[in-house]
DNA sequence: GCCGTTTTCGGCCCGACTGTTTTCAGTCG
């Protein structure tokens, strides 16, 4: 898929042209299109073969053609062209924190400055504060965006960001009087990452409710402390926002600062085109506030029904909810069971009992015990005596608890050849059987899709986990055509994973989306190797959401019984 | 550059903050 690869030629191309001064409409109209791209579940190159790509919102004539030039000759002419007026250096002093187009031209072209490192030295030197516009505040403040900009940390997963963001909630809420408290931005929309965290609350007393926030025991920072707004950074460098607001305004400043800003800017086009206004202090029509107690006031008074913020990515939502269309997202308390965990007979740490009991203690029906095969020794995988030895315990284990059952499995590797690292004699013993890929990450897209194909047509495997092999902090995804095998496992039944453990998410929102889309089955699992990792359900069930799932899209919605029959037919 | 139950031309989200101004430009979220 060339997605990523043109929505990120359009972001630059909107950054370059900015840098240029181009008309901020047409820059927003790239910004605008590279997202969508960048969004979009299904394969751009295919939408161009069927002549469809002008169907895909913010796509018109003119970036249409590009889009068709670059994929058929592997660039685009104007891009080229502006490219060589812009030089990336120029474009990079663009990220420091305070430094617009504006300002970064104007120091290029009055000082030929055309780097950070030059910048820097300029400032230093008190070069810029004669410049129009400029002075010695203005210096000082970039020599902080740079310095900001050194320092800032990357986006940070979402299933780290949120054990964080509990504890800090439950110890702010022993210290200070809130009436409301809720997390905003990316957080609540449950983004797979996290750049800051905005915590929302109404109290009576702003400034104390600030001081408080700032008195934490994990305040290693602390940024500002206003009446409305605190800023603290965490050990990590995550920051966090408060912000203390009115009771009248809650809702709609609940629904501003969740987002998304793409959500955000097309809610406020619709209001305007029905004579409205929405700001982060109410819905309003005239002068006359309307709404804005309650979040939902935003939403029924243009006439749609409440988007869930999982959903608020500007990906065809707000249509839906226009129509009263939208999905009934599935919810964790609709999960019966985790098709993915991991004992101690390979590497995981738990025993199958003290599964078994964290299980059902979370109201699972069933649990899957999914060790690794026999190839990956650095993993302990389970030689197929061990695994019969496994499954003889599980059965013993069946036998000894109500209101659970183990279901006897295992993570059996797909081969670089694409074979699968146990017998079918064996695999046809088993409960449920989880196949994957960890060796052979290099290799060509065919290959690798033809191993994944192949695993989708053996009658035993039920599931095919972690389908990309990504890692959010470390590994991209290998390369494989997801159309082939989303299309595959639709015909064969055979269920994709969405993988819960958090530095995973795979498939992740809109590979899941697609999936579904096509007719696949999907399922959550864990992948934990730990009973305190049992709680990332939440992390799957969080994509899947955001995937547009529905409880009847996943497996491990269904009862044991109908779980069992899945099994059994297939 | 995109888009159309107000428009095929003339619009294109909203408000706050900062630092520089003497009424506003630039930047941010």
């Amino acid at each position: 898929m060339k997605n990523r690869e043109i929505a990120k030629l359009f972001e630059k191309m909107a950054d370059m042209l900015e840098f240029k001064g181009e008309n901020v409409f047409k820059i927003n109209a790239y910004r605008k299109a590279a997202r969508v791209i960048g969004d979009l579940s299904q394969d751009i190159d295919k939408l161009n073969r069927e002549g469809t790509l002008r169907d895909i919102p913010g796509v018109g004539e003119g970036i249409a053609k590009k889009i068709k030039e670059y994929l058929e000759t592997g660039q685009i002419s104007k891009y080229e062209g502006v490219r060589k007026g812009v030089p990336d250096d120029l474009l990079a002093m663009m990220t420091i924190p305070g430094m617009g187009p504006k300002t970064v031209a104007l120091v290029h072209k009055t000082l030929g400055i055309s780097s950070i490192a030059e910048l820097e030295e300029a400032v230093e030197k008190g070069r810029l504060r004669d410049l129009p516009g400029m002075g010695v505040k203005k210096e000082e403040n970039i020599l902080r965006g740079i310095a900001l900009l050194r320092q800032s940390g990357e986006r940070i997963a979402l299933g780290v960001a949120i054990p964080i963001l509990d504890e800090i909630v439950a110890e702010f809420k022993r210290r200070a009087k809130v009436q409301k408290i809720l997390p905003a931005g990316s957080l609540r929309r449950m983004k797979e990452t996290i750049g800051d965290i905005d915590i929302l609350v109404t109290g009576h007393d702003g400034r104390k409710i600030i001081k408080a926030f700032t008195e934490l025991p994990q305040v290693q920072e602390i940024l500002a402390a206003g009446d409305t707004k605190g800023s603290i950074i965490v050990p990590g460098g995550l920051q966090i926002d408060l912000r203390v607001v009115p009771r009248a305004s809650y809702g709609a400043a609940l629904q501003y600062f969740t987002g998304s800003k793409a959500h955000n800017i097309h809610l406020r086009e619709i209001a305007k085109t029905k004579g409205m206004k929405i700001s982060e202090y109410g819905i309003f029509r005239g002068d006359r506030k309307i709404g804005g107690r309650k979040e939902e006031e935003i939403y029924t008074e243009l006439g749609l029904a409440w988007i869930p913020p999982e959903m608020r990515e500007d990906r065809g939502e707000i249509a839906l909810a226009a129509q009263g269309k939208l999905p009934r997202l599935v919810e964790e308390k609709d999960i019966r069971g985790d098709l993915h965990v991991h004992s101690n007979w390979s590497d995981g740490s738990a025993t199958i009992e003290q599964i078994a009991l964290a299980a059902r203690k979370r109201g699972y029906q069933y649990v899957a015990i999914c060790d690794h095969s026999q190839s990956l020794k650095f993993a302990g995988g389970l030689s197929e005596r061990r695994l019969l030895e496994q499954m003889e315990e599980i059965r013993r284990l069946n036998e000894k608890f109500s209101g659970i059952v183990v279901l006897a499995g295992t993570e059996v590797d797909i081969k670089t050849d694409g074979s699968l690292d146990y017998p079918d004699k064996l695999l046809e013993k088993l409960d449920v059987v989880v196949a994957s890929i960890h060796s052979g990450f290099k290799q060509p897209e065919e290959k690798i899709t033809a191993r994944l194909l192949s695993a989708l047509d053996n009658p035993h495997v039920d599931i095919i986990a972690h389908p990309t092999g990504r890692l959010i902090s470390s590994r991209p995804p290998y390369l494989v055509s997801l159309e082939e095998v989303f299309a595959k496992a639709a015909e064969t039944g055979t269920a994709l994973e969405i993988n819960a453990y958090y530095d995973r998410l795979d498939l992740n929102d809109t590979h899941c989306k697609r999936a579904a889309e096509m007719g696949a089955k999907l399922s959550i699992g864990t992948d934990a190797h730990h009973t305190d990792q049992l709680w990332m359900m939440r992390l799957g069930v969080a994509v899947a959401r955001r995937g547009w799932l529905e409880k009847a899209d996943l497996l491990n919605t269904w009862s044991v019984q109908r779980f069992r029959r899945f099994l059994s037919g297939h």
